[in-house]
RNA sequence: GGACGGGUGGGUGAGUGGCUAAAACCAGCAGACUGUAAAUCUGCCGCUCCUUGCGGGCUACGGAGGUUCGAAUCCUCCCCCGUCCA
């Protein structure tokens, strides 16, 4: 018995506390995962992660099957062994590069054939084939493959892009019954439909007659508002089984997680605290600094004073500008500890105040200092 | 003393009669970033005025004159810098 999901605790608005258990340790939830596409988080180690507290990690079928390969990984003894991270990992299937890479890619109902964006070399991604490689790197959480879309999309292609989804989600799952083990992977379906209310309901109904035992929410904060993100995760959410860990891929700005959490979402995960690190965007209690701007040349203050995280502990904002507009690799390191720290904490502030009913006081101080 | 080569906006550096307030890059300033083709991308970057417009005025390619309808670009003299010869 390798995997349980239990709900400890729920908020009038929806939200959940909960607790995911894995073959590498367990998951409290709502829980933010920090992104490492290419087997590492950039800019950060492992011990650094792991100090930070980060519960679980996510990598990228795409990326790794392309280099350094899953085979290669798997002769390795699997991506956790290959890293050096002793703790859960989550791998996403390379549906979002059909979205993020659609100059270098075709989709047809048989899978996706990729030109890899480093050589230019043909690749083939099906279904069975994004199973056999999540298999491979052996992930505690992988996720079916699906077709991610813009958005807005007319309602025939995402209907088109919805049923395939469908489609394949259903043929990962009989591949993964037929090969895979049950006892050391966990399969997530996921719901597409893109804005159109209707096409996601439909499409959450289907995919939960498949039975996955974990259900994610993608092709949303691909451009729409984010109203519409939080219409269509209400109509998803309501309608996946209260049972099932809730997963809503890639998001979110820090003042939009805890609307995500108030609709019943467990999981996240986002580029933006990692990515925005290295563009010198760091979040505090008190919003964004943009620490390239020139009146923190010389503030000696911390980032944020209110942050006990190592960076705001040690350093000064005049420093951390002085990093970064010379281009120091250092800059990289302590932006992406910070804004990891932040995420991680906000996760922390949001499940203790889900058990301790007081979770409409801490949204609208969130609220009132992110925006 | 002589012979060449050269002096361009904060820097490097294109431009050899009009399309040039002047390429490009850097620096500077500001913004964006949502399942990572991202240590990336975008905008601004002489001064000034307004009705903010592919708007007006002024200043600008070492200096001063000149040629021309028009000059960073051509001519004259001068001042600097580099290389070489005495």
């Amino acid at each position: 018995m390798g995997f349980q999901f239990e709900v400890l605790a729920t908020d009038p608005s929806g939200a959940r506390l909960g607790r995911l258990t894995t073959p590498h340790g367990v998951i409290e939830t709502p829980a933010f995962m920090p992104v490492g596409t290419a087997a590492t988080v950039k800019g950060a180690t492992q011990q650094d992660l792991e100090d930070l507290g980060v519960q679980i990690l996510l990598a990228n079928t795409y990326h790794l099957c392309l280099r350094p390969g899953h085979t290669l990984i798997r002769g390795l003894g699997g991506l956790h062994e290959f890293m050096s991270w002793p703790r859960p990992i989550l791998t996403d299937s390379g549906g979002f590069q059909v979205f993020s890479l659609s100059d270098l890619r075709k989709v047809s109902d048989d899978g996706v054939r990729f030109r890899s964006h480093l050589d230019g070399s043909e690749h083939f991604l099906s279904p069975e084939k994004a199973m056999e490689i999540e298999i491979a790197l052996g992930a505690d959480i992988i996720m079916a493959l699906d077709e991610c879309i813009e958005a807005p999309a007319s309602e025939s292609i995402t209907r088109e892009a919805a049923a395939r989804t469908v489609d394949w989600a259903l043929r990962c799952r009989d591949y993964f019954e037929r090969h895979g083990q049950a006892e050391r992977q966990l399969l997530f379906g996921i719901v597409q439909g893109g804005t159109h209310g209707s096409l996601r309901r439909e499409n959450a109904d289907a995919l939960v007659d498949l039975n996955f035992l974990g259900y994610a929410i993608g092709g949303l904060a691909v451009g729409e508002p984010h109203s519409i993100t939080c219409e269509m995760t209400e109509v998803v959410s309501s309608r996946l089984p209260a049972d099932r860990p809730r997963y809503l891929m890639g998001v979110g700005k820090p003042e939009q997680i805890l609307d995500y959490v108030r609709l019943g979402i467990d999981m996240m995960d986002c580029v933006l605290p990692t990515r925005s690190a290295r563009h010198g965007c760091l979040f505090t209690s008190k919003g964004r600094v943009l620490i390239r701007n020139a009146r923190y040349a010389s503030d000696p203050r911390p980032l944020d004073e209110d942050c006990a995280c190592a960076v705001c502990r040690r350093y000064s904002r005049a420093y951390l500008r002085h990093l970064y507009s010379t281009g120091e690799f250092l800059a990289t390191i302590l932006n992406t500890h910070h804004n990891l720290h932040f995420y991680l904490d906000m996760m922390r502030q949001i499940r203790d105040a889900i058990c301790f009913g007081n979770l409409e006081r801490l949204r609208s101080d969130l609220q009132a200092r992110l925006t």
